[in-house]
DNA sequence: ATCCAGGCTCCTG
DNA sequence: CAGGAGCATGGA
């Protein structure tokens, strides 16, 4: 299967590996409502990306083939040029593959999962589900810090407010919608704003520190993906307010690193206390182990029990 | 009301 | 090195 994205009439077709369940996507984006960044409505998953011509919004929509259609909408009253649009839609295109996942071959990861039946088993029962990541890696950084030890309906809550008071916007149709904040707005920010909103003075002091050294280049997140996992993981601990939990989410949801598992992780923990029957959560060092089987994909691993968890709750939630 | 959430730092024994 | 308190907020 061709995973080139082709470009018809203003529209770019994409290509996923198969087997692909875009559906699976869209659950992701809508385990939590007042979603902001990533939108999933009417089978449509939205997202505002700001390119050197300004706010785009981007569509992807399912098509009959199996292929993505991707739409991109500039805001109300502007209009791009065919240049402009041409070089959107081709920098947009190659940043949703990514961020999809849509050119994973996962036929190495099932390989994987013939060590641990149980896990084989998620991995059949979710057949084209595909691990969403942020388009950058300071997105993740964020989010994770966010989310440090607090229930996720809060981190949500809190996430939204950081994106409405930090985040660019652009009306598009009549509809409102929210970039992620930049580095560089986050950069000039003062701590205590940030801490204002409810997030607490350590955390706001991480993530102006972090993005600071984003924005003046002195850190290179990207360039992490790049080290053995390892060195990834020691030189983001070494950051002040960052441990094991944040670098490891960082690596998995920001650069993709397949084999970066936050074994601490409460939904982890809980999940495997699940898969295991255990009757309770796993202990950090049972979701250790465990994990030891999955390797070099621990990572990928976890974020399939992650939808377990939020999957099982749809389907409850109807 | 008390405990606990997709942790981390700092302090104690 | 293990263990525990504090941080912050809101739901159960």
């Amino acid at each position: 299967m061709n995973t080139a994205p082709t470009l018809q009439s203003g529209q770019v077709r994409l290509h996923p590996i198969q087997p692909f369940n875009f559906e699976y996507t869209l659950t992701y984006f809508t385990r939590r409502a007042g979603e902001l960044v990533d939108r999933a409505e009417d089978g449509v998953y939205r997202r505002l990306f700001v390119l050197g011509c300004g706010p785009v919004l981007a569509e992807v929509r399912p098509d009959a083939d199996g292929s993505l259609s991707l739409n991109l909408r500039p805001p109300d009253g502007v209009a791009l040029s065919t240049l402009d649009a041409g070089a959107a839609a081709a920098a947009v295109a190659s940043t949703v593959t990514r961020t999809l996942g849509l050119a994973d071959d996962l036929a190495p990861f099932q390989s994987t999962t013939i060590a641990d039946r149980a896990l084989a088993g998620v991995v059949s029962r979710y057949s084209g589900l595909r691990l969403v990541s942020t388009p950058s890696a300071f997105e993740a950084f964020v989010w994770a810090v966010v989310g440090q030890q607090i229930s996720l309906h809060v981190a949500f809550r809190l996430k939204a407010a950081l994106v409405q008071r930090f985040g660019e916007t652009a009306d598009i149709h009549g509809v409102r919608y929210w970039a992620f904040p930049t580095p560089e707005s986050l950069a000039v920010t003062d701590p205590a704003e940030l801490a204002s909103l409810g997030l607490g003075r350590r955390k706001a002091e991480t993530i102006v520190t972090t993005a600071i050294a984003v924005a003046n280049g002195n850190l290179d997140l990207p360039a992490l993906a790049l080290l053995p996992l390892q060195e990834a993981e020691a030189s983001l601990v070494r950051m002040h307010g960052v441990g094991p939990w944040t670098a490891d989410y960082t690596l998995l949801r920001g650069l993709r690193v397949a084999d970066a598992c936050p074994v601490s992780d409460m939904g982890l923990r809980q999940a495997c206390g699940r898969l295991y029957g255990l009757g309770r959560n796993a202990t950090v060092q049972e979701v250790g182990a465990y994990a030891e089987q999955w390797r070099p994909f621990r990572g990928y691993a976890a974020f399939f029990l992650w939808f377990t968890l939020s999957h099982a709750r749809n389907e409850n939630d109807g």
